[in-house]
DNA sequence: AGTCAAATAAACAGGA
DNA sequence: ATCCTGTTTATTTGAC
């Protein structure tokens, strides 16, 4: 790895690229939800739209959804028996989404990484949460708990979660000055606006993105 | 072949 | 002093 020189703490203020990183573009590739193709720059026509978010948010995919991962060939090996999307897109009650959803992960799966990105991964924790929002450790337990393949995964893995984290603009830093109590570190939270995006990829991910 | 997103690695700063 | 967290840059890889 090359040397890393002029670190400078100012740069993501002047960086030109900085609007540009790394987050929904694929997704917009991916899904067919070219309003999030200005996801860079300002992020508000993809919540105006109706029919999208109609499209996303009623669960008719679903079941489609369903059966696409149950046809997945991870699926058999640890992935979700049920997917994720079973809670996570039904809106504001949750989830019932618990260890039963897996079958025997830390055997099945260990050796099988996640057919999903890591900014889905972070999704999944978060949404998953009661309060949806999580401290990184709080995240990296989720993954480490759901995918048992990151318990012998190098730990750069973590390191990945928190450039995402940093770096993926579906994530949102909430800070919690006021109660440190629960250990150091900020919470991550959604940003609602990428919600339907993050939503869209993760139905499309296992079958469009194949693991490296 | 070129572009882009994601993954990975690493340096670094700041706080507990 | 050490560990954790968060940010940033660089490189590699694979898909389109």
């Amino acid at each position: 790895m090359g040397p890393v020189i002029g670190m400078t703490p100012d740069k993501r203020a002047g960086a030109p690229g900085a609007e540009k990183v790394a987050g929904l573009c694929q997704i917009d590739r991916m899904g067919s939800l070219p309003e999030a193709a200005n996801a860079a720059g300002p992020k508000a026509t993809l919540v105006g739209s109706d029919s999208a978010d109609d499209e996303l948010t009623n669960l008719n995919w679903l079941h489609e959804s369903t059966n696409l991962l149950t046809n997945f060939s991870l699926g058999r090996e640890g992935l979700p028996v049920v997917s994720p999307l079973y809670d996570i897109g039904e809106g504001d009650d949750v989830p019932s989404f618990g260890q039963s959803c897996y079958q025997n992960p830390e055997k099945k799966s260990a050796t099988s990484k996640p057919p999903y990105s890591f900014s889905l991964l972070i999704y999944m924790a978060i949404e998953h949460s009661p309060n949806k929002c999580l401290p990184v450790k709080d995240i990296y337990s989720w993954i480490l708990d759901r995918f048992p393949y990151f318990a012998t995964a190098p730990i750069g893995w973590k390191n990945s979660v928190r450039h995402n984290l940093s770096l993926n603009k579906c994530f949102q830093k909430v800070e919690r000055s006021h109660s440190k109590v629960n250990g150091k570190g900020s919470l991550w939270c959604v940003d609602p606006e990428y919600k339907p995006n993050l939503m869209q990829a993760l139905k499309k991910q296992p079958f469009s993105s194949p693991q490296r």
